[in-house]
This record gives C-alpha cells, structure tokens and sequence, in this order.
DNA sequence: CATGAAACTGGCGTGAT
DNA sequence: ATCACGCCAGTTTCATG
C-alpha cells in the first residue's frame, strides 16, 4: 500500500522504461487480436508463457492497457443510426450535460471539448425519429447541433506515433 | 431486442431472433469483462461451457459481435494530446480525406457524416504544436475546425437501446 | 466425456544495482 | 545483498472433438 518512487502516481519511471522494446511488440500483437492467450503471444516473441504473462499484469496494473473491450454491432442490437451531437450549454447548465450524457443509455461516449460547443456526444437510435427526444433533453440545458454518421472509413484503433 | 425482418444483407434471419434473452445476457456479461471464458459466462447464467461457445460463435460469425478491441492508453504511448478535427472538403477533393486519414497514424478514427463539414476525425498526438503538420495535410483539400478533448466523461462504450 | 492446451503458483537461476 | 526478470515444473481449469 506504500507508494514507491515519485512516479507522479502513474508508473512512469524514467531510465527503466516501461515501454522497452518487448512491451511495444507485446502491445502490437495484441492489439491485432486481443483475445490472443499468452501462451500464443509468448510463442510469437520468443519467450515463456509466465514472462508474457507477467508483463501483460504490469501493463494493465500501470494503465497502459486500459483495458479490452467488447465491439458490438450498434445494428444488430436495434440502433442502426449513429449521430453526433455537440452542445453548447447555456450559462450555469455546464455540469448537467455531461451527467444527463452518462444517464442517456444511447449515448456511447461523450467529450468534453475546447471551442464554442462544448460537449461532443455520439448517440445511436433505431430510426431518425428517435433522436428527437435524445435531443429535447440535451435542449433542456443549452443548444445543439447534429450530424449523422453516413460512413466510418476508419473505424476506432490504436493510434501510433510518428 | 426487436428483430427486424429484412436483414439488408446483414445475415439476420426472421423467425428465430439471434438475440433471444440468453444472447442478451451474454453480451451484457462479455461487455462487462470481455476476457471472461466461456466456462466463467456458463457459470454466471447457469449454462453449460459448450452451449455457450456455440453462442458466442454465432454471435460472433453473424457480426453481432464485431470483434473485440484493446484500450490502450494513448498518453502511455506518448499521445496524451487528444483533438477531434472537422474537415470540409473543398470542390472535388472529397474522396482524399478518408484515404488521408486512414494514412495517418495518428488518426485513430474517422467518420463521415452529414452537415457543412462532411467529416470528423479524432487525432492523437503528443503536443499540441504537433498538431500542425496534421492539420497541414487535410488543409491541403478543404477547410479545418479543432477542438482539444479536455475530457471524457462518458469513455466508449456499448450503447443500450431505451 | 476424454484429451490436449492454457492459466496459475511457487521456486530457482541470472544479471544489474 | 537486493531487486528485477525470466524460466521451469507443479496443479487446476478450460477448450475442442
């Protein structure tokens, strides 16, 4: 329960780099299939199924894996239209947005952005009509602008550096 | 929850719903812990292991679950500066900025979506000069607007219809 | 249901500090 | 001497036919 170093309370330790060269290729392959075992990984870099193991632990425990999620099909549950709404809360409703965000189960993520709007909120719904009461609530506390998802040419990965 | 009948080539079958209440559950599960094995999942809603896989691998094969991802935290990989960016193509240049984003690593998602600004598009880097040279290239075919993510108070996550 | 694979645990060796 | 890291071999649990 003790802190250790003066790590800032993230894990970042300089001179041993937490992401060595091993780290990162462990991070690639399993971010190409996350269900990967360890003894499938550990076959891939040439080391114990243990040694993976126990690196993979140190990478969730540090919060580089933040953790694994599960892709599902907005469609194939009911909700084939995807939007993005922005708003622009007006004076003193700044919190609510982001608390009524989190309460709207239709919604599947929510920013908080610099510039004029500053909230930027997917929502998904079975048909266009359904947005209208996602909105009228959101309308409650400020103004908003939306936008439906035609295509995703990329969809959600891994950014990489340089 | 409620089938539609055509499947718009998507695999979906009437008659027999893909999502019975089982199904749903198994989903509600694997989304909370998507590393869970089939045994843990039988477990939990008094099944057997093999039943369960045999779901799960329908529901895998029929693409109601897309897939399963890795969340890596971008600061840890030396992202920590979040921005989504909307691009207004200029005359004719439409068709590059998908290929443009798609290309850039740190673009770690892009949408296409109705309104003046045909697309949106969420860029990692690890300062916010680093921006610029991004930005550069899209400017190259239309018009920018950034805004930096200062938070995220709904992270990703599976939306529920209702 | 049986067999092979994978996950966990504890113990040991090595190398750097 | 200590600590960090990886390997090995034990047992238990899981996957697949």
């Amino acid at each position: 329960m003790a802190m250790q170093k003066s790590d800032g309370g993230n894990g970042f330790l300089p001179g041993k780099p937490l992401l060595d060269e091993t780290n990162v290729r462990l991070l690639d392959l399993l971010d190409a299939d996350p269900r990967a075992t360890a003894a499938e990984l550990a076959r891939r870099i040439g080391m114990s199924a243990p040694a993976v193991r126990e690196r993979l632990s140190r990478l969730e425990e540090t919060g580089v894996i933040r953790g694994y999620r599960l892709d599902v099909d907005p469609a194939a549950i009911g909700l084939p239209v995807a939007a993005w709404v922005r708003v622009r809360p007006g004076p003193g409703q700044l919190g609510r947005i982001a608390d009524l965000a989190a309460r709207i189960p239709q919604v599947s993520e929510c920013h908080r952005i610099s510039g004029e709007d500053c909230f930027l909120i997917k929502v998904h719904v079975a048909a266009i009509e359904d947005l209208e009461p996602v909105l009228d609530q959101f309308l409650q506390y400020g103004q908003t602008h939306s936008s439906f998802v035609v295509a995703t040419p990329v969809a959600p990965r891994t950014p990489a550096g340089r």
